[in-house]
DNA sequence: GGTGCGTCCTCACGTCGCGTGAGGTGCAAG
DNA sequence: CTTGCACCTCACGCGACGTGAGGACGCACC
């Protein structure tokens, strides 16, 4: 079972032109060509399709895709969760449009005037603004960030909430460990401080444990961080930081 | 109350580039300028910048955002419905999009593997696929048929069910015509005619008796239309285009 | 009174995801 | 045999901006 371009465009409501795109730029290579140098796509190449497809639907660059469905720790299965999970985010955000439609449509009833903010409200307060600008001056340029950005681009509220999960408990066992009065270089807490930098590996970016002892270190000197997390527990940062920068001298 | 490109940029989420942009190719000239020339944007430019968005959000080519903008007979409420229809619609189709994900899921679970076709009705059969080619063979360069492109794009699930009950009352009076064995020369059934082709330009394109005439004479010499037409009422078809003919030669 | 600085301006070229010919090949049917 | 169709490879075009380059304006602080 091969199919031609035409056939393929046809099914999948593409353009050939698309295709041959998708082949220069090597997010699809057909998985074989005939004799005479016509594009031959199998069963998988349709289902890599079909992904393709659905990424980009939901406003993914290309380039973005390709990570995504080249990652070798997303399966299947991950996948369609990860699409039905970005597409009830999607639902909820129109829904909060529609809502804010309604509510435009009341107030314009009333003859209420909005604020210049106001009005702009529909499109759902994503303001982590001028937070977010200080974050790009100052690691904008590195390779963690980046891969951070092109790792969380794709997560769904979903992820999101798991991710917090994970923290939370994490910070609850680093809590417990302090009540207990077990010092930060302790065995237990360099151990939980390995466990915390697998964390950001898996959700973040590859953090080796000389980048982890920065982050660490940071945690204590910026006061964002560190008031942050002691909310979960006064004098949480520093015990974290401590145990962190014990771990990291034992891997070095 | 005015504001500078920056600010405006600030609670819109957009680049101050983007704002040039608009201003370049005519989309949201500022209401003003300032003495240095910086552009100057009152509140009604900020409300428009909104509606501009919106239309974007939903994937309009800003050329057609520029029509529908314009178009003098969309009033602000008329626009506020219009955008909650098209929400509306979009969260269908994704919802569509999630239940077929999930089918899916369970598919897969049950180790069924999928027809080619079957891959992709993720994304919603819209198949008029080769009439539609034929249409744009037959259609595709006149100007009639772009504006009803144009226009039709905008139109929601609503507007079309809408369409679609004038349409059908339409016919309905017709077939009471025939039924009572008025002759499609007659003052009544040439009215309806007329409204008929009044029809055609609130909701399709601008359509003269000529090309009203041209469409009746098609009524019957394409069968898919006749066919479809005589499925109210056999013989539907051919009252119509003789109706419409009369008319047509009333007006010329 | 200079001297930064931040925001604004106008070119003008770069990018992404294709659309759209132009010109050529391989092969089946009339 | 040639006509037609589906395929091929360049290669340029386009929409919606991104991204500097190079310069003007305004205000604040030394």
């Amino acid at each position: 079972m091969s199919y031609s371009v035409g056939q393929v465009a046809g099914f999948a409501g593409v353009t050939v032109r698309t295709l041959h795109h998708y082949d220069e730029i090597g997010l699809l290579r057909p998985g074989a060509r005939s004799a005479a140098g016509h594009r031959r796509y199998d069963d998988a190449d349709l289902d890599r399709l079909q992904r393709i497809l659905f990424y980009r639907e939901l406003g993914f660059p290309l380039e973005e895709v390709a990570v995504l469905l080249d990652d070798p720790d997303i399966d299947p299965q991950a996948h369609l969760r990860r699409q039905h999970g970005l597409l009830t985010d999607r639902i909820e955000r129109l829904e909060k449009m529609a809502a804010a439609v309604e509510r435009a449509m009341e107030a314009r009833k009333m003859g209420i005037n909005l604020t210049p903010e106001e009005k702009f409200e529909v499109f759902g307060d994503f303001d982590p603004d001028d937070y977010q600008e200080e974050v790009e001056q100052r690691w904008g340029s590195t390779e963690a960030y980046k891969e951070s950005q092109r790792r969380t681009a794709s997560y769904t509220k979903e992820d999101w909430k798991r991710i917090q999960e994970e923290a939370d408990e994490l910070g609850n066992r680093f809590l417990a460990l302090m009540a207990a009065g077990t010092p930060p270089e302790s065995e237990a807490a360099m151990d939980l401080a390995e466990e915390h930098r697998q964390g950001i590996c898996r959700n973040h970016y590859e953090c080796g444990h000389e980048l982890h002892a920065c982050l660490g270190r940071m945690y204590v000197s910026d006061h964002r961080f560190t008031e942050n997390i002691d909310k979960a527990g006064p004098g949480l940062a520093a015990y974290l930081r401590d145990a962190i920068l014990a771990n990291a001298e034992r891997h070095g």
